[in-house]
DNA sequence: GTAAGGGTTAAACTTTGGTTTAAGTCAAGG
DNA sequence: CCTTGACTTAAACCAAAGTTTAACCCTTAC
């Protein structure tokens, strides 16, 4: 197994497209060594950096954020799996916010869509600004077709 | 109230920019009457659909496929609650297969990162395309920090 | 020697979901 | 009469996350 990768074998690998990895390192989310041609020579550590950075992008940061985040680690060697446990540690709260969101969201599909509170500004259902608020009881305005009694005002 | 609403009413009743509902409209998602100026004129059921349309988007949906499932409304009157419920419906399962995924992701994230098997093509982490997956027991490959071990082949 | 199969670059293009801008129409108020 | 505010349009623009294209360089194989 080669010390180093070339483009074609990192993409191989992570599964990725080429274009992806020279775009990556164009945003400094990895860096490559240049070989005296001009070829990139990647170690092997930008893997779990591309690993990481798929992982993290399911978790829905952007890579400006990804890229905030992987700042903090060494460029020189690779980080070791306490560095990464740290970094990814920070999502939690983060993915508890979005299953509590959808899950209010399809708690309470049944009941409010149809119902006259869809249309309304104030709607949770419309409106889930307040992560926590998935948890609650959700709307109540379950009061058939006529707009008029939620929208006015 | 009245009968019909100009795009600033309609704008401001939803809660959304005057350029979004034109877009919208262009994209045949809702639709107006005009004036004989020209301007457009709303009937109060569009509040409904473009909360149905801001709900979808939560839960994933593109405008592309919101567009299909409203044009299965009828266009020249109002929808029944029973019609809003069927489409929306829909996303049940959606939704499940979201939550599921997410919490797959919460799950697994303290044990996996920082792992070997971060760097792997088959790493459920970092390839979740199974959603069922994030209900199992997650990779288990608790390797330490040699990327050899699980990247090779 | 020439063709194939890597690699390189900059720049243009793609998609989604809109916003912004420029230029114009119209009605009401002072 | 003139300004203000709300409306109209087409067309340009934006951000994100890449992909595609065109032109070029090397190395290896035949």
């Amino acid at each position: 197994m080669a010390e180093v990768l070339t483009i074609g074998e990192v993409a191989e690998r992570a599964g990725l497209a080429a274009s992806a990895i020279r775009f990556y390192e164009r945003r400094g989310l990895v860096t490559a060594a240049r070989e005296a041609n001009g070829q990139r020579r990647f170690r092997r550590d930008v893997l779990r950096r591309l690993a990481f950075i798929r992982v993290a992008q399911r978790v829905g940061l952007s890579l400006e954020e990804i890229g905030e985040a992987l700042a903090g680690l060494p460029s020189d060697r690779a980080p070791t799996a306490a560095q990464w446990q740290r970094l990814s540690s920070s999502w939690r709260g983060r993915l508890d916010e979005r299953i509590a969101l959808l899950e209010g969201l399809r708690d309470n599909l049944s009941s409010c869509i149809g119902c006259g509170c869809l249309s309304l500004r104030r709607c949770w259902l419309a409106n889930p600004d307040d992560a926590a608020a998935g948890l609650g009881p959700g709307p109540r305005f379950l009061l058939g077709d006529r707009e008029e009694d939620v929208v006015a005002g």
